[in-house]
DNA sequence: CGGATCGTTGATCAACTTCAACGGTCGTGG
DNA sequence: CCACGACCGTTGAAGTTGATCAACGATCCG
């Protein structure tokens, strides 16, 4: 059994044994995922939460008028559900899919309570991570609120190329709120 | 010495002993401010995090054209600094000033440490809230990608009425992304 | 009472969306 | 391996939402 990601993730805040590490990863059931997977659906129980170890999820809602919209992204490395949803063992607000291929960990609620029991450095762990993705949601929101859409976009591209390679333009668009027409306007105007 | 708000919070989670309870209040320092007093300022290390006891905080940045806009509120039980920066320890990217007079506790970052160290039942507590604050932020996202302002307000009016009673509207309409002047708009329109 | 601050109003303007149409590309089945 | 269809990115015209600006009233506080 190779090294998960998951675990050396883990390992950047403190250091398992290899008994822990194994039992740790023990808690997870481990998926091989094709493009457009479904994991999570709008209106169904959550009850999973997410770990990407290769590939790209999306979190995204249907609106009104029927158009897909991606509130997040998660790719290697990172967590993914639909948080209140999770914690509070209600129906989900979102869907969940995979953009490319993807290797993925995923753990259920109550295997995650009892993880959490066993392993309190993982309550450490979690809380570290949420921090983080809390603070850097509140920074998003700072943007969405001071960029104008092409102010945006150029920001987004230029803090995150891998990012805006690696996915396709109609998402990137839904993910900043704005328009794939528009967007395509955006970078005509770059280029003259 | 009267029991804390921040004790009977915990205490939602699970059960302090007279002692612990004590000594954990101990960490924090307690503050009485008035209206519009400044906690924290943009460019300066974020070695604090508050929580409110009484009262009402914002975080806020000023934009390009020196326009004060609010990220976030923080009532009653709430917890607020910049959590990038508190976390990273560096320079904090917006302000925080009471909107009201207000009781708050508050911590620092060693302290915070060295809480979470001595009480690792803090390190549950504090996922938790962080879990669901960023829940909470995915969720406004959403709102804030399939919502117009229009329906923005509204929504904001009809799930949180304390809040809008409460927050002077130049402020509200910070917080919701459009210009007093449009909110006054939307308001009159709703009349007839 | 006086000044500053906040909410309102209406006119003008810019940012961004919507819609419809077209061309390119990718992947799938024959 | 080719051909076809579906999907994606692009273009331009017209329409809408919401911002901006300037001015006026109201209210709050010293």
């Amino acid at each position: 059994m190779h090294k998960s990601a998951l675990i050396d993730h883990i390992e950047t805040s403190f250091v398992l044994s290899e008994g822990e590490a194994a039992e740790i990863l023990s808690y997870f059931d481990f998926h091989k995922l094709k493009k457009k997977e479904t994991l999570l659906s709008a209106g169904k129980l959550c009850d999973k939460l997410f770990f990407v170890e290769k590939g790209c999820l999306q979190l995204y809602f249907i609106d009104d008028l029927g158009n897909q919209k991606t509130t997040q992204f998660a790719m290697e490395n990172w967590w993914l559900t639909d948080f209140l949803a999770f914690q509070n063992q209600t129906p989900s607000n979102f869907y969940i899919e995979t953009v490319e291929k993807s290797k993925v960990l995923s753990i259920s609620f109550s295997k995650h309570q009892e993880l959490l029991e066993k392993y309190p450095k993982m309550e450490k762990y979690f809380r570290s991570i949420y921090e983080k993705a809390y603070g850097a949601a509140l920074m998003r929101i700072k943007f969405i609120n001071s960029l104008s859409k092409e102010e945006m976009y150029f920001m987004f591209r230029d803090n995150f190329p891998e990012f805006v390679q690696r996915v396709p333009q109609y998402l990137l668009a839904s993910f900043l709120g704005l328009t794939p027409e528009y967007l395509s306007e955006i970078k005509k105007k770059q280029l003259s």
